[in-house]
DNA sequence: CATGTGAAG
DNA sequence: CTTCGCATG
């Protein structure tokens, strides 16, 4: 294992890059190059592999999944490990999303490990039923994928851009966002029954009062500096795995112009 | 008359600026203010008057007459003038191209100016065939013009971008465009005939030998910085005005940097 | 407000 | 190589 890593714990990192071309040229390369994180999950990574720097690509000391979306320029997840995996799967086997760049998972000792990317929904538009379909068909691939990891031996940890703040204190502004995308009583409903079936947020584990941390904040207006943010990245577990959590934040930008996204990364240490 | 200009001269500036929005940020709010001239003609602004700042839709000292397309982000022409015009017309009598933002001219006290971008075209697509169809229409426009002005007693000149280089010495390369758009021969011979129909080519007229001045430069590559550019924008004037232009010279940026659009102005000044 | 695409130049 | 529109976020 690099020397670069914690002995003794493994620690994980999701981001949703937004553009991985754009990110690479503001700062994702020296991120990763700082890191001490042993998995990454990307998100919106936006990118055919023949489009990204080799440094993007193929970064010394990683094996990386990519897993873009049939549609140029649209979502793409990917998963970065120093670790060689002893498995990968892109998608869970839907007809529709499976080619959309969304999911991908990999096999650790021990461990499975995925890359969610959540559609991000749009009330009153096709998007807003494209999400309800994912989120219908994702949460009976969850429960598969519980027991097929149990068997197996492994834990779970589904870590992405989950596309919907749970609670208020999951966002700066829930009143006025009651009716928005993210935030709607429905969908809040189904990541409340994916906590209550067993699968836990390990992030709000460690930090049971809010607000935040917040993972995103919208490039329009203010937000950043306002820290009118959204908690929508998650990393999502087992029950075994999120009670070896000994550390969890955001590594949130320390000023506007050291983004290199609208998203932070958001990082969890687990003692192996 | 602002003191800025000269007295006893009518300048006349042309350019194509490659996105109006583009280039105030870039430069051209400060060339505007800076010229002497006191008739401008603008081609490819790419932009609804409501998408215009003010101190570019309407700078002070000036009056702006806008023809934008109907295709939005697309050609659009316009005519800013230090006095105020005696008639406005948009289009020049085509059904095809009077809504497409490629012609507009003025009436001043004894003169027409005009304001013409013509369709670049490209060998092998419809886009050929359109400016095919805009040179022949066009054509015969030329000649109506002239006979109309010269009934009203006013000289006529029609400043622009042609997107024809019209002899050897009006490109670098002339070699190796000869089967492109803008170079062709029939293209060349369609200049030609309005050349020698009598309307005159007053920058050729003051400069009988090139090569250039170049007036544009594609993006592509290092054609500014290696200076291989094309002839392409011209002011082409009735004989008598002709005879009466007394300075005639392309404003090339100092670097490549300081441009503001792919072409630079092309300027003529004119006794009284 | 930002990232991509695709047409156009 | 650049501008702009549009879709998506």
């Amino acid at each position: 294992m690099p020397v670069v890593t914690l002995a003794g714990v493994l620690t994980v990192s999701t981001v949703n890059v937004n553009g991985l071309r754009a990110a690479a040229k503001k700062g994702f390369v020296e991120w990763l190059a700082a890191t001490r994180a042993d998995v990454i999950c990307l998100q919106e990574t936006r990118a055919e592999p023949e489009q990204l720097a080799p440094e993007v690509l193929e970064p010394a000391g990683w094996h990386t999944v990519l897993a873009p979306s049939s549609a140029k320029g649209r979502a793409g997840v990917a998963i970065y490990s120093r670790a060689e995996p002893e498995a990968v799967r892109i998608g869970f086997g839907s007809a529709e999303f499976d080619e959309s760049g969304r999911y991908a998972e990999i096999d650790l000792p021990g461990l499975v490990v995925a890359s969610l990317y959540l559609p991000s929904g749009d009330v009153g538009t096709p998007r807003q039923d494209e999400k309800e379909r994912f989120m219908k068909e994702f949460r009976a691939y969850l429960e598969d994928l519980r027991g097929r990891a149990a068997a197996a031996g492994r834990e779970v940890l589904v870590c992405g851009d989950w596309n919907i703040a749970h609670q208020q204190i999951d966002l700066k502004n829930w009143k006025s966002n009651q009716k928005e995308a993210g935030f709607l009583p429905e969908e809040r409903a189904w990541l409340t029954e994916i906590f209550e079936s067993g699968y836990e947020d390990v992030v709000r584990n460690l930090h049971p009062e809010g607000p935040g941390p917040y993972s995103w904040w919208s490039y329009r207006g203010k937000a950043f500096d306002n820290d009118s943010g959204w908690r929508i990245d998650y990393l999502v577990s087992s029950p075994d795995l999120a009670s070896r959590c000994t550390d969890a934040y955001v590594e949130r930008a320390e000023s506007y112009d050291q983004r290199w996204s609208d998203h932070a990364p958001v990082t969890a240490v687990f003692d192996r």
